[in-house]
DNA sequence: TGGACTAGCCTGTATATACAACTTGGCAGG
DNA sequence: CCTGCCAAGTTGTATATACAGGCTAGTCCA
């Protein structure tokens, strides 16, 4: 059975796409304009601006009326993946990030880590352990795992300045995320690195993300039940928020 | 200053939304076709044709090829928010959902929880509180609070079979959610409810969702940390997952 | 030298028109 | 009465055209 033939703005849209994925258009470079698509590929000018609008819509590119359109800075989309950056998260609420590079060595992926990353056993893995600081607080201890095929220069990384997530969001575009959100109690080696009390439960992110149809780096993030939550919004797009950053506040209740 | 004129596609948009939050255009009603816009509102057929895709794409309608643009049931965009009910949620594992209702009372709003729903000290609300089991395991203690306004029959449902966040998507279009996740340490009453091992986190999950612009219902779940968990999968829209429902499980690590 | 202006490109929007594919209901013929 | 077919209405796509408004670079003039 012959598929039916896909509409020229899904060709266009799909053409313009495999260029970002495949790197050949990179964030901030310049795509065709209108124009140029109609002369290219022989398109009229509205399904060319229907093409980029969607794309716009998607989050791919960003345009700009007199300049031309752009593709996207993946960096930017991060807050519609609900993937924050530690750092930036910290710095939103005014206060001061630091952190201690506990381990940042290259090994062999073994076992879940090979699973999770899709790798076979004993290909190439860098490993970080890293405890970021809020206000020289430890809110979050981060065990990432990283494809060295992906990120060769990861072992020279300074992560003091650049936390993991920025570098790799910085090298490739991410383009998809998976997320788990647990209540754990944490193991002895955690309960120490975030100074915390017993019995106290930590909040466990793990988290892997896909650049060009590949997962690349998969990491486990352990916060202190006490002083660390999770906060998201939803809306339809294009609606105004009813109540922007207007997180509840709660006393305990149900007694 | 006078605000720029809107354009005529967004007018349209905005005039169709308007009818379907005031409740003049309920779910699976029919949308004027775009020759019927065309008419009445004096715009092309493009333009009207923009307006009613661009409603599909953003959940407002779903549009049939030869028969027409029908309002959106919203329950199935429960998806997208990311907002589950536990009762599909249950179902789709492949597990029994059953329920116990603990309490369904008509009182007036104090504190945090008018804060919470926008409405003044003493206006009347419906507290919920009931135990969802999984297989006959307590899997979530939901502690809710809907403004009596919006769902004056609350009372008198019989939540063992239809769950309340099934019941208020049901009778009001959900617009806009916000939640936040923690971890904590139970109190003695939920922990009990929940069966729960000393010492045991919990997670919890304080969610609010507003419709027609209004916050409609303000609920606690708390669930035991050794058996639940929250997934998500964020991707770009327009791309194929890389990896549907490939959640990763995991030993312990990082002893 | 420096500032104002303009030509040329870009996106954003709007319209008129056309054809394809799908759905429904009614009608004609068996 | 039933079946098959067709007409009308609907969405989906594609094109040609037009004008408004933003941005940039280069030119011209004082």
């Amino acid at each position: 059975m012959t598929a039916k033939q896909k509409p020229r703005y899904q060709q266009l849209k799909d053409h313009i796409i495999t260029r970002i994925s495949s790197g050949e258009l990179r964030p901030t470079d310049r795509v065709p304009s209108e124009n140029e698509l109609v002369a290219s590929m022989s398109v009229s000018r509205m399904t060319a601006n229907r093409a980029l609008r969607e794309l716009t819509d998607e989050g791919y590119v960003e345009r700009i009326a007199g300049r031309g359109t752009f593709v996207s800075d993946f960096r930017s989309r991060s807050h519609v993946l609900e993937v924050h950056n530690i750092a930036d998260e910290i710095e939103r609420r005014g206060g001061v990030h630091s952190c201690e590079v506990v381990r940042n060595s290259r090994q062999h992926a073994r076992g879940e880590i090979a699973r999770a990353l899709h790798v076979d056993q004993g290909v190439e893995v860098f490993h970080l352990l890293l405890v970021h600081c809020e206000d020289g607080t430890p809110i979050q201890v981060e065990d990432r795992h990283v494809v060295a095929d992906f990120a060769p220069e990861c072992g020279d990384q300074d992560f003091h300045s650049v936390t993991p997530s920025a570098y790799l969001t910085a090298i490739s575009p991410l383009q998809e995320a998976e997320q788990v959100v647990r209540a754990q109690q944490p193991n002895a080696a955690v309960r120490a690195r975030l100074q915390m009390a017993e019995h106290e439960p930590c909040l466990v992110v793990i988290r892997r993300t896909w650049s060009r149809g590949r997962p690349v780096t998969f990491a486990r993030l352990h916060h202190p039940g006490s002083c660390y939550e999770l906060t998201g919004h939803y809306a339809p797009p294009g609606t105004p928020k009813s109540a922007p950053a207007d997180v509840v506040q709660l006393e305990n209740l149900q007694r």
